[in-house]
DNA sequence: ACACGTGATGAATACGCATGCATTGTTCTC
DNA sequence: GAGAACAATGCATGCGTATTCATCACGTGT
């Protein structure tokens, strides 16, 4: 059997189910005006073909999709790849799908975004990525409303939902001095990234307060991935002719993630006893046993409903709002990176899940 | 201003650049005949309107709409996001684009596949869900080419492709025999998979040879889930009255990082040393520092590349070939979870890197 | 009994593009 | 230099559906 033998369409419908090729269209329209009994005749003509509407075709006329792009830049940091399963099923629920865009880490998404038009998508949200401001004004120019992800971009009108990441970065400067820290050292993400500036820019601002030099901060970069902040957390701690930092913030969960390995099993270290380490995120990986990460959770659920309002699908006739930027607060989850201070009573955010980790076929 | 406003079309640009629309559609078909001179002219008009083709309409015509859909069952087991990663880039330089469809661990995808053919997708790959053959059989119908990656679904003609899963289990018993272990302990996966199935019968298998009673093996479902495993080993491992199995089958690595950390961190085991651990699939976390995972590598790009030879979406007009299932071998990775043998060269895996786990931008 | 509103229906058309076909202008061949 | 092969172009049509508009049947209220 050769391909597309034989989709039939909803003339084929029609004529078994002896209406027109509207009654068809109606049938599977729901609120349009058409009798319980013709539905069911069309119903039944539809099953006997193994009719199913070509919802292309059908976006012709009605300009939507029901397709939404995601466009990702670093697919191999846990954080985004429980982001697009929540996206994923929030809009499957909805009756729609998401079309993913991978693009190189650090790369622009500019040439993302020309395949996005193309495909007519009722809607973008990027994430982890760069996006010039002459692309975020060609979607607006064709009226699809685009929402970033956990970032902004200065200067744009493009609407943004994230965390409030110079917050959170001095949340982590406050726990680090709560349990007495005097040296720091960070560990960076993307350069040209918001996120990855904002957090630090919060956490020195508050080290700052304190009194403590920017130059007194070491910085590395941890490229955002496992293995830079592996790389990265020894090429700090190996030195021994520096004084060692007694506090290390890595700008997200993962790269936490690798520097306390590097440091653990590299260098022997114990933490949090010989060094205190801080994450960001909050991802299920970083509560797990081996790491128990101190970290600042990101408000993911709710990041998300964000960005799906602001998207507006549901009403495409609506204008688009101009750049909205309205950071959401994340909070401090104390686990076993930082010595708890004496005295203090933190929350501890172990019970309460965020967004499970489980699953079950392989 | 409000949406789909000024959305401009192949007549706009023809009017502005003085020609028919014949030769802008033409001036975006690679191939076909067109001067160069009045491919320039529709390319700056183009970029005056800030034109882009709209390929749903041209779908209509061609048939083709250079979306594959992916099907994916299990997001939350590393493995799939990293496979959902390399489809997307490997699609993305032909041209085409991955459309997700999430469907819970376990469930069925009939529901899911509905969706895909109102797409009219070029193709369908599924992964960790399950399928009716009825729905198979819809796709083969419309001429949409579905294949099954690791996965089979017995007596359909669906073609699949997968990783000896039933070999892989008897590698990992044999590693277990020559490491001088007597008694067994396995976690499964999804019960109705065959990929779970499969590891589990090879390893079985490759006991009983050795004489090892199938009552001698402690069997305990784990939901493919690290959270599962976790609590699957504790349950395995906790009883006192039982004597402690010396090894323990993680059916994928996910899980058998669940159950390590449960056995470390809860139980106070030590890895290999009172017990030893295997898992499969070979996922970038696993050979990090805290795992050292000795596992059954999935030649992954071997089996996307056969994933796509089979999907075969250059030529649609090819007919589709009859459920193709042909295992592809996968390789022992020693790592440190099992002792390695005295007096045995085994290759230990640690530089090649299968597919690396680094990113960049947060 | 009559006018009117209401819901159901079909015919016709638009959506944006690709492509077969006919036409024109151009180059090549002998 | 004449005819043929060929490249370039426009016209018209089709792809599968949604939707507007006109029509029709039917019941309701007075």
């Amino acid at each position: 059997m050769t391909r597309h033998s034989n989709r039939s369409t909803s003339f084929d419908v029609a004529a078994l189910a002896g209406v027109s090729q509207s009654a068809v269209s109606r049938a599977f329209t729901p609120g349009s005006s058409i009798a319980e009994e013709t539905r069911q005749k069309v119903y039944e003509a539809a099953r006997k073909l193994n009719y199913v509407p070509n919802s292309i075709a059908s976006s012709l006329t009605t300009k939507r999709t029901n397709i939404v792009a995601l466009i990702i830049g670093n697919m191999a940091n846990p954080f985004y790849s429980h982001v697009l399963h929540a996206f994923s099923q929030k809009l499957q629920e909805q009756g729609r799908q998401v079309l993913i865009f991978t693009v190189d880490p650090g790369a622009e998404s500019d040439e993302a975004i020309l395949h996005v038009l193309k495909y007519q998508v009722d809607g973008v949200i990027l994430t982890a990525a760069q996006l010039s401001t002459r692309m975020t004004s060609m979607c607006h120019d064709r009226g699809i409303p685009i929402v970033l992800f956990n970032r902004y971009i200065p200067g744009s009108d493009a609407s943004g939902v994230r965390c409030d990441n110079a917050a959170g970065g001095r949340l982590i400067a406050e726990a680090f001095l709560a349990a007495g820290a005097k040296s720091f050292a960070m560990i960076t993400g993307d350069p040209k990234g918001s996120t990855s500036q904002d957090r630090v820019r919060g956490f020195v601002e508050r080290l700052q307060e304190e009194g403590v030099k920017r130059s007194d901060i070491t910085e590395v970069g941890g490229q955002s991935s496992y293995e830079g902040a592996f790389n990265a957390a020894l090429g700090i701690f190996r030195d021994k002719d520096r004084s060692r930092p007694e506090a290390l913030f890595a700008i997200n969960d993962i790269m936490a993630m690798g520097a306390i390995d590097a440091l653990r099993y590299r260098l022997g270290l114990r933490i949090p006893e010989d060094l205190m380490v801080a994450g960001f995120d909050d991802i299920p990986e970083g509560r797990r046993a081996p790491y128990q990460l101190t970290t600042v959770r990101q408000p993911i659920n709710q990041m998300i409903d964000a960005t799906l309002s602001i998207l507006n699908l549901d009403d495409p006739s609506s204008g688009i709002e101009p750049g909205i930027d309205q950071p959401i607060s994340g909070r401090l989850i104390w686990r076993n990176t930082i010595p708890v201070p004496a005295g203090h009573r933190w929350e501890t955010g172990k019970e309460e899940a965020g967004k499970g980790d489980t699953g079950s076929s392989t």
